[in-house]
Order: structure tokens, then sequence, then C-alpha cells
DNA sequence: TAAGAAATGGTACTAAAGTATGATTCATTT
DNA sequence: AAATGAATCATACTTTAGTACCATTTCTTA
């Protein structure tokens, strides 16, 4: 940002020794009014452009949609009453697992798996593992 | 866009005008020169400032990130042979829906859900609806 | 027009997923 | 110490998902 605004003054500046150039060439050769006005106004409206997209896309978008989604994360999960051990189940469901692959990934039964699963669902109010997966999205919790 | 063209039309005119204001200003009262130029760059650089801010998030950044994730889109869909209605099945998974209510949606019969989504889990290579979901986003056909 | 892909559907079967209920263990909290 | 919540597991059952095969109907394209 500092190395934008240094920049930003050195245009500036240059833009201003090519602006008292073009002064006293008017007043040396008459040039034509509008074709001054036109240089002048390109020349600064393009110096604006360039200056708008480094501002508006390098700060303002990206910071915004990075830090919140994970700060809610974990809030979001203790709200819902979703324990450790069901999140594990969640990460993995949304992961692509079977419940018996996930049941060895985690050294537990398939009937853990199945209860833990069964009682996710109960708490993200969805019905099938592909809408959980959905949800826990939406509420940026994966 | 179009607007977007048209008041920019309306704001360089108004300013060619207020710039002609000021240089019969300039001959009558004999300005300081450094005020007038400094007045055109600030209203030129500002105009171009809010162009870049319209022109940069409203068309270059944001097309260039869904053209981009768009264009490999249909491109892997069609590279890995999938069909407009294998994709359609695709979407409705990921949305989170059952064969039974997907065949609800789109006016066919569960048999046909369950043809065009077991096709389409050959074409991914995964073996489960959840890993269909998981390898269409990484594919960027999600 | 004939060949082939795409879309549709049926039947039958296997494999997962999901629900319900009850029970045990363990750690934490009151 | 008693209560609570989390994690574990089992059994039994219902519902979805997924596979395999086969068949019919559009479309599209060579």
């Amino acid at each position: 940002m500092k190395k934008t605004i240094l920049i930003y003054g050195f245009v500036v500046a240059l833009l201003v020794v090519i602006l008292k150039v073009l002064e006293y060439k008017y007043f040396v050769r008459n040039l034509s009014v509008e074709i001054y006005i036109g240089v002048v106004a390109v020349l600064f409206v393009s110096l604006g452009i360039w200056l708008g997209g480094k501002v508006n896309s390098g700060k303002l978008i990206h910071q915004d949609k990075e830090l919140k989604s994970r700060e809610i994360n974990t809030e979001q999960v203790k709200e819902l009453g979703i324990s450790k051990r069901e999140f594990e189940v969640l990460e993995l469901i949304s992961a692509g697992y079977s419940n018996q692959e996930i049941a060895e990934k985690l050294f537990i039964s398939l009937s853990t798996v199945k209860t833990h699963s069964s009682n996710l669902f109960l708490k993200l109010d969805v019905k099938r593992r592909t809408q959980a997966i959905q949800k826990a999205k939406e509420l940026n919790i994966l």
C-alpha cells in the first residue's frame, strides 16, 4: 500500500511536469485547446482507473472474505452443540468417506459412527449426509 | 454496462464544459496555473477512480474469476463425457437432494436418476455421491 | 437413412445409510 | 457422591443408494 502511494505521488508529479510542458507549448505554438484537454483527460482518467483498481481489488475485497469465514467457524459449532467427535465425523463425511471408512479412520465401530452422524443430522437439522455437507458449508463450519 | 458508458460520456462532457469555463476565467482573471492544474487533476483522477471501481469490480475482476471457472467448468465436463442430464443430477446431488427428490424435480423416474448417477460416478471415478460432490468441486465443475 | 449417443425406464439385487432404543464407560461438574 | 454429557457399542429395522442388465425412444451426425 505504501508502494502504491509512492507511485501515485510520483505519477502525479510526472503528470504535472507534462502539463507544464504542454502549457508551455500551448503558449508558444498555440495548440488547439480541445487536444490539450483531451490529453489531460485521458492521462488522469487512466491514472484514476489504475489507482482505483489497485485500491479496490487489492485490499477491500480479499481481506473481508477470509477473515470472516474463519472466525464464525468454531463459534457456530459450539452454538449448534456439535461435539468434537461429531465434528470429526462431519469432516470425514464431507471428504466423501463411507460410514465404514470413517469407523476405521477413527478406530470406532460402525455403530458409533451412525450414532454420531444421526445426532449430527439432528443438530444441523438435515436428513441426509449430502444435506449436512451443504449446510455445514453454508454455516461456514467446514 | 451501457449505463456506465453513457454516464461516462456525460461526465466527460460535463468536465470539458467546466474546463472551458475555467479556461475562460484563466484568461480573464489570470488565475494561478497551479490551481488550475490541481483542479483538473483532482477532477479527472476522481472520475478515473470512480470509473475504475465500476469497471474493475463490475467487469474485469468478476468476469475473470467467473469466466475462468466457468470455462474450465464446461470443458472439464465435456472431457469427462458428462451429459447435460447427468450434470443436472450432479448439481442436485450436491445440493443435498435424494434420488427420489431429484426424480421429482426433473420429472423423470427414480430409475432414471439412478442410471444417471451411476454413470456419473463411473465418469467421475468415484463410488459414492459424497465423493462425487468432493471431486466435482476439485475439478471445478461445480 | 443408418449408426450411435443420450435419455428414459423397468426389474432385481446388494450395500450403505439412517432411525430407534437401550446400555455401558468415563470424565466433568454440581 | 450424584448428576450430567460425551463417547462408545449393539440389535433390529426401514429407507436410500448403488449396481447390473436389458429395453425403448429420441436426437444427432456421419
